[in-house]
DNA sequence: CCTTAACTTCACAAATTTCTGAAGGAAGCG
DNA sequence: CGCTTCCTTCAGAAATTTGTGAAGTTAAGG
């Protein structure tokens, strides 16, 4: 087993995952840098990097990882720790934060929902087009409720099998 | 009851909502002009609309129609129906389509899980990031597969609700 | 306190995306 | 069969987004 494979991580395999699933989230329509960045979070071995090693590692000025950050930091993806009796910063990603930010998928629907009711009610209830809303209120209203009890099951089958946090 | 609010349909009325709704879709990532397409379908009394009669409503080139539609269709959000005996093109949303759509999700998810094994191997299944791959990609293959009861529960419901389609 | 390290904000340049007009087909209709 | 209507494709202009360097702010450490 050679020295790379085993202690120091092999840097080009980990820099070709990390862009492979950033590219794969920004296809789902997340921000580039946002998307790296988070790549960069899960595949290092601490879950977590400061600014500085962020920057090396995808190559991006200081400012791109600010804003990357701060964009994260607001979606609960990632949250930000201060090292103690230091101006460093550390930015880590907890595996419960996955589902959090899942969760969080409802300040969206609830936009949506809004926008809907709306919708009932300026195109007339009793129209077809208002009858179409109303039943697709009821779907999203329905995912919602569904959302929160998935998210239940998840964390009593993930404490089953990866033990609890 | 002024004729406006009863027989023809407030024109107004209708593209304020079709663009607050658009609006909220954007921001949840979709393209513009599908957004406005689609919101534009769902909010019409027949549930369906011809090329012109998109073009005038939201005021864009029969080209930016063209490529909106071709989207919608891709992403199963909408299909194209010909009027019979007519070079015409309606298209359509169907209540159902809504949520073939969101299953259709299950795309992305999919090619999520695929990044994440190779995540899993090329970090090495023995290590902390490794683990940490391994456990998200638990937590997609639980999702999916939940999504999937989800969506029967739902047609269970809406069937119950709102009668057979 | 003053220095300096670390992060943030801002204005701008570059790259990308988006929409249009124009040209190019397909398909009904006479 | 040719004419006409409708849709699509394409190149390019315009608008938007993105990432950078530079200046600004905050707080640790002497």
């Amino acid at each position: 087993m050679t020295e790379s494979a085993r202690g120091a991580r092999d840097a080009e395999a980990v820099s070709r995952f990390v862009e492979s699933f950033a590219a794969q989230l920004v296809e789902a329509g997340m921000q580039r840098m946002p998307a790296r960045v988070f790549a960069a979070l899960l595949s290092s071995d601490e879950g977590s990097m400061t600014s500085a090693e962020l920057g090396e590692q995808l190559r991006i000025s200081p400012a791109a990882v600010s804003g990357a950050v701060r964009y994260l930091a607001q979606t609960h993806m990632v949250s930000r720790e201060r090292e103690p009796g230091s101006r460093r910063e550390r930015y880590r990603v907890h595996g419960n934060q996955w589902y959090e930010a899942l969760t969080n998928r409802e300040a969206v629907i609830k936009r949506w929902e809004g926008a809907l009711r709306e919708g009932v009610t300026s195109l007339g209830a009793d129209t077809p087009a208002g009858r179409r809303m109303a039943e697709t209120l009821a779907f999203f209203e329905f995912i919602e409720a569904e959302i929160v009890e998935m998210m239940e099951r998840w964390r009593v089958h993930r404490e089953k099998t990866f033990g609890p946090e």
